[in-house]
DNA sequence: TTTATAAATGAGACAATTTCTCATTTACAG
DNA sequence: CTGTAAATGAGAAATTGTCTCATTTATAAA
């Protein structure tokens, strides 16, 4: 699941206006376990505000990543989409049909402090992917 | 570094035919060892074969992706790009500045068994990225 | 409640990236 | 050498991403 809660109150935190150009691209990603693409927000969140516009949900998903609340990742395909940056939201990836697993267990801590002192670096957030080939595919 | 020993040889192996295209692609990919967006590869890549199209970069890359030998990845940007899927090329990348380290030692080996049996999934390889703020960005 | 203001927006032009088609060429097995 | 399927280049078309600018609006402060 990718579910992510409170977005709105993190950015309203954060001082930015709550529009409902912001609320309906909230809402859509608040209800969507999927791993969705710009395009797949403007048109679910134009179901809920038709007016919002492509230029809005570049805009909102580039404030989002900034602000640490999503990450954009790859599939499968050339699409950008985004889950997540909260919590564990890892995947197995079958490489010939595309099926994703969600995982959250994940056991990259201690690396992660490891890195973070021998590079100086403020680690906010990870993302592991393993890609393969899935139960189904192995067998044709 | 990013770079594929071998690459002309798996195709070959695999039944592909070796033309000038393919194997002006495989030589950029083997001796720069940046993150390479398709039209860095073009470029690239027609400096070696001038006739080399667009067209052909896509589909070579899209081939290379199915046979594993390479996977996509995003950095910092909306860009497309290709590292090794052999060996461990895994990432720290500041989310400010786009500054990307890379670094091979991961601890990902037990999970990748304990999942590849629960969820009866062949795991090929696996990409381990961090997001933060790197030395630099952290003093701004 | 009203008002002032910076922030945010939508629309659409524009640019870049990705996909597709199809006539032609080519690697290579036999 | 030859036949053949595979691969290619060129460019059209579709999709995705960026940018500008006049207008609207959420919100803090009066």
């Amino acid at each position: 699941m990718s579910i992510i809660i409170g977005l709105a109150e993190k950015l309203k935190r954060s001082g930015y206006k709550l529009t409902p150009s912001r609320l309906a691209i909230i809402e859509v990603l608040e209800t969507h376990p999927e791993h969705l693409s710009h395009t797949q927000i403007l048109e679910d969140g134009q179901k809920i505000y038709p007016q919002l516009s492509r230029a809005t949900v570049y805009r909102m998903m580039e404030l989002l990543v900034e602000l640490h609340l999503i990450r954009p990742l790859y599939l499968n395909d050339p699409t950008q989409r985004f889950v997540s940056a909260t919590g564990g939201h890892h995947h197995l990836i079958c490489t010939h049909c595309g099926t994703t697993v969600e995982f959250d267990h994940c056991t990259v801590d201690q690396l992660a402090q490891e890195l973070s002192s021998k590079y100086n670096f403020q680690i906010d957030s990870h993302l592991l992917e393993f890609q393969g080939c899935c139960a189904t595919c192995k067998l044709s």
